[in-house]
DNA sequence: TCTACACCCTGTAGTAACTATAGGGTCAAG
DNA sequence: CTTGACCCTATAGTTACTACAGGGTGTAGA
């Protein structure tokens, strides 16, 4: 298949398909006469792989590694398993990250009497002790 | 102040307040006859909004309209009120796909059983039907 | 046969918000 | 007078793409 078919088959931009291969994540295709990449199987079951990594919010090196390790199928899951725990991990700072940011936010918010900028809850949290 | 004193007053890093002058976002500052930069509370008080709303996530477009915002107190707080809220619902949106995410993750992580990456239901999960 | 038009190619630059490095100059203390 | 901490500029690197610019290809309709 040409690249647009895979792209859309995995729901990738076009561009993205040949960012992936030019980082080695996606192994080059045959080409035509005309020089258009020809795409198999292998490639459509591999892309998917990275797409659905990518959607569990794997960065594109956690790819590499999961890709390698799942190329030999003999190996231990343990490595798999704290690449994905490591991950986990990451995210759950993220949310409460996130959580305490999203908490501070609404409490300078709350605070907003739609007055003139002057007597600005908002403005004054972020410049405090600024004024004359 | 030298940039050294400025940085560590306001928890920031010296390239960082170089590069915030170089886009504008903090006014450059006065120079010694070194070419050393050197730094009055105006600066001081500029780049702590800065580092406030930083902390709290907005973009560096959306402090630059603070800022601007901020300079005219006769203004509406209005404007002010929007950023923040638009903001905020940006923060929502990103805890609910992180939450999203990590429950997807933590379903997959709680299916492995520490066998070999053959039967491994993390990969299984990434790559479905693709094997042989 | 000509000509649109959708699709493909390469290569480069842009995005956000810094961070790091190279290759230099300045200043105070010992 | 030299060591070390600090300062300067300019450029490239980071993540994961996305968006051109400037071309070639393949096919369907007039």
């Amino acid at each position: 298949m040409k690249i647009g078919e895979l792209a859309s088959a995995t729901a990738t931009k076009v561009e993205t398909v040949r960012f992936y291969e030019k980082i080695g994540l996606l192994a080059p295709p045959a080409r035509t006469s005309a020089n258009y990449r020809t795409y198999g199987n292998d490639h459509l079951a591999r892309l998917s792989f990275i797409r659905r990594a990518r959607d569990l919010g794997f960065t594109l090196e956690a790819v590499r590694e999961l890709l390698a390790l799942s190329d030999d199928t003999s190996q231990s899951c343990a490595a798999v398993d704290g690449i994905a725990r490591l991950h986990l991990t990451e995210v759950d700072r993220k949310i409460s990250d996130l959580t305490a940011l999203r908490s501070e936010l609404d409490r300078v918010l709350g605070a907003c009497r739609q007055g003139t900028v002057g007597d600005c809850k908002i403005i004054e949290t972020l410049a405090p002790r600024q004024n004359s």
